[in-house]
DNA sequence: TCTGGGGTCCTAGGACCC
DNA sequence: TCTGGGGTCCTAGGACCC
């Protein structure tokens, strides 16, 4: 049996947290760049606000109804985050962070003692008491049946937040009402697909024959459709598997046209995308940059990519700025306003050591490892900032957050202040 | 004027090998 | 004119997730 929690409206509610003047109010939060709405508390939801609304569509509403909006402020909702998880960790024998603002636990076994739902209430309880967020439970046999609990949790109000189902007739009810779209694993195109064969509940995705599924949508599907059923595919990972990729990407706050200006910016993701590396303790062999025009301006576009494999793996920033700098000679094309780039690397291995050719005499660098250390460690403590030269002072192109919170919980200078008397 | 970022897994097709 | 079968590895692209 797995049990999920999910914070409702998390970012929406990290921000209310702070500033109880907030509750009740709709709030919108800001993607980077403070581009599109990432997040939305019940209030603006209920306006009919979407997911992913432009800010500038947005700017019309915010007076008439009162919005608040905030940029993402990812150092509040990580610490936040990770207090929710450290809460849910306690509760359960076995638990996995599946994401920001969600966690499985492994509750099997737990109705000998007590109910699934008095479980489930006991969960939200004990995160509400500890960090002041509400979490919706669902609790199931498999971990797309405890999606589906999770959601109906918050769709009706009557459950409290808890929807347990173990007998497959009430299960089979819930998924008679679950459009399939809503299924974890099934996202736009596949609806589409599905729905032109008629099928259009998760019942009757429950319902269809295993093989033609497996024939005809591959075995990914195959799973879910089985999950749906009750049998459970997905099993909980206990260990943090290893990163396979890591990207740094960023929209610019300003479109960029010069080559130099392409190359700061490339400079700097290529940094950051090091310093994650090594927070991975892991070494690439692969590189590649990536640039692109906006796909939303009626004006010429281009998207170029490149990539280089390195001879010996690294997790030195002068060995990715380098091979990202050598990609962009090979790639750039001027003459675009290029709205986004990003750096990414790829082909990992948990130490340098690589097979080399017989004549290949590169050596590494020597003193990498102090000399990377001592950056990430002046950088990460907030002794101050130390960059690469190539990446430019406060260049134009920085990316826009004109909204943000203070970080409550992560900058003495930012505590939230009470009066008291 | 202004539309996010960071991941995973699977599959199909090509290169290459015996 | 005739032109196998099977395997591996790699990459690009497509789907999904939060």
């Amino acid at each position: 049996m797995f049990a999920l929690a999910d914070c409702n409206s998390f970012y929406a509610s990290c921000q209310s947290l702070f500033r109880p003047d907030l509750r009740g109010r709709p709030i919108a939060i800001l993607s980077n760049n403070d581009g599109c709405v990432i997040a939305r508390s019940k209030e603006l939801k209920n306006l009919g606000i979407p997911m992913g609304m432009p800010y500038f569509e947005l700017k019309p509403h915010i007076k008439k109804h009162n919005i608040a909006v905030f940029s993402s402020n990812y150092a509040l909702y990580a610490s936040l985050s990770a207090r929710v998880h450290t809460v849910l960790e306690s509760l359960a024998l076995r638990s996995s962070v599946y994401s920001i603002d969600e966690s499985w636990l492994d509750v099997t076994g737990i109705d000998a003692v007590q109910s699934f739902d008095s479980f489930g209430h006991h969960v939200r309880n004990e995160v509400f008491r500890h960090t002041g967020l509400m979490v919706g439970v669902g609790i199931a046999p498999s971990k797309t049946l405890a999606k589906t609990c999770q959601y109906a949790s918050k769709r009706w109000p009557a459950t409290k937040g808890v929807v347990a189902l173990t007998d497959p007739i009430r299960i089979r009810k819930l998924l008679a009402l679950q459009p399939i779209g809503e299924i974890w694993g099934i996202g736009r195109r596949l609806t589409a697909k599905l729905n032109v064969m008629g099928i259009e509940t998760a019942l009757q995705l429950a319902d269809t024959d295993i093989r033609f599924i497996k024939k005809n949508f591959g075995v990914v599907m195959e799973r879910t459709v089985r999950e749906l059923r009750g049998e459970s595919c997905i099993p909980m990972e206990e260990m943090v598997p290893a990163k396979q990729q890591i990207i740094c990407s960023r929209s610019f706050g300003q479109r960029i046209s010069e080559e130099h200006e392409m190359r700061q910016a490339i400079c700097r993701y290529a940094e950051r995308a090091g310093e994650k590396l090594r927070q991975e303790k892991q070494f690439c062999r692969h590189v590649s940059v990536f640039m692109r025009t906006s796909p939303f301006a009626n004006e010429p576009q281009s998207s170029l990519s490149g990539t280089e494999k390195l001879l010996t793996a690294t997790q030195d920033s002068r060995d990715i700025i380098a091979a990202a700098q050598r990609i962009i000679d090979r790639i750039w094309k001027p003459g675009f306003r290029y709205a986004k780039a990003g750096v990414m690397l790829n082909d990992f291995s948990p130490t340098r050591l690589a097979q080399l050719s017989l004549f290949d005499d590169q050596s590494p660098r020597p003193g990498s490892e102090a000399l990377m250390s001592v950056v990430d460690k002046i950088n990460q403590e907030g002794l101050g900032r130390i960059w690469f030269a190539g990446q430019g002072i406060e260049p134009a192109w920085q990316m826009r957050r004109e909204m943000l919170s203070p970080a409550y919980t992560t900058r003495w200078d930012e505590l939230p202040k009470a009066k008291i008397g």
